[in-house]
DNA sequence: TTACACATACCGACTGGTTAGTCTGGTCAT
DNA sequence: ATGACCAGACTAACCAGTCGGTATGTGTAA
């Protein structure tokens, strides 16, 4: 196995996705050329269409990830076993902080969508569909044991607490005054405060 | 003043934003090619550029409409004779109408923020801080007055609503199963829900 | 142990195509 | 006839993806 590595230890295929998921963060994924990337990560083309078949591919990565990473998290959260309210409160809040601690990836999740293929797109909109569902299982659950109040339809809140989410990576700054778990904290607690019968 | 109009009687440059418009929300501003854009308003590429200065100026438009809009509205709710209660979920729920009315330029505005050059970036933010802190004031005020929790600092607050706000674009069909005004009634009830003391 | 085949990892010049913006030359109401 | 308004060919730059080539490994048979 020749150089895979180079200079320091990481992989070409990571080295290649850390700096794409930076470039698209800041510049967007259709200002960013894969000579860009390229140079960033210390390769070639060459390198690049190698191991992904296109520049499409590499944000398709960029999004596989972080849905993996949320439907663990979820995951846990949801087959704790201690009340709805603990589940649902810990589940919203954790998203809170993968989110802040991986800006970049929410960055590039909410505002790069459209450039994916359709059938990339396709399949990412199912996942999350599927993630959102979760969620609001969760909701519906204590709406039924009564725990939550049933004013505003279980779809819709998920979509209020989401939206918090989504809009993180266009107001939270790391040197802010909060940390992300203070945020994750209150964002949570506006939620169940919403939820309150 | 020779064919300003042409067929129908809506004047070029109002033509050639409102094809922008649509375009800019459909494919997004880097897939979206002037050429396409003239064609759709049915004018060539010298019409444009008589108009606008670039392209970047035809996007700056649409921010520009978007923020005027949305600013006389809150100013219009800000300075209501009511309580604050009245006011805050006026502004709240109107905001909510405004923006499912007008889904492509949310869509446009909270998607291709980092298209507009540097210093038209720099302005837009300002008058959109400006607008953020107007809401916030209102939040303020319910909180000294102790109609409205203090658990949450006002700044999040504002951000916690936005964040809906802005999440709309991507999953509010006017197909569904809920009017604008439905939607906006939710959303208002959850903000002023969570903010019960 | 040497020699040779084969595979994997990567390089970088090149191609075909697209794009924003320019420029010259009209046209038409007044 | 004059100037605001507009047409459309043109240019210079850029970009995703390709392709022939090189380098370094691994397996295998003499």
């Amino acid at each position: 196995m020749p150089r895979t590595t180079d200079g320091d230890g990481t992989p070409v295929p990571q080295r290649l996705l850390n700096a794409a998921t930076r470039l698209f963060a800041e510049q967007g994924y259709d200002r960013t050329s894969v000579q860009e990337i390229v140079e960033a990560a210390g390769v070639t083309k060459g390198a690049l269409y190698h191991y992904f078949g296109s520049k499409d591919d590499l944000l398709h990565e960029v999004y596989a990830r972080v849905l993996r990473v949320q439907q663990e998290r979820l995951d846990h959260f949801s087959t704790m076993d201690a009340p709805v309210e603990k589940r649902l409160r810990g589940a919203a809040a954790d998203v809170v902080v993968t989110t802040i601690e991986n800006l970049d990836d929410a960055m590039i999740f909410f505002r790069s969508m459209h450039h994916l293929s359709p059938e990339k797109n396709k399949q990412v909109r199912a996942e999350r569909r599927r993630y959102h569902e979760q969620f609001r299982a969760l909701i519906e659950e204590g709406q039924r044991e009564g725990v939550f109040s049933t004013a505003t339809p279980a779809d819709l809140v998920v979509d209020y607490h989401f939206g918090s989410v989504h809009h993180l990576s266009t107001w939270y700054r790391p040197d802010g005054p909060l940390t992300p778990q203070q945020v994750a904290d209150h964002l949570a607690d506006l939620l169940l405060r919403a939820l309150r019968p």
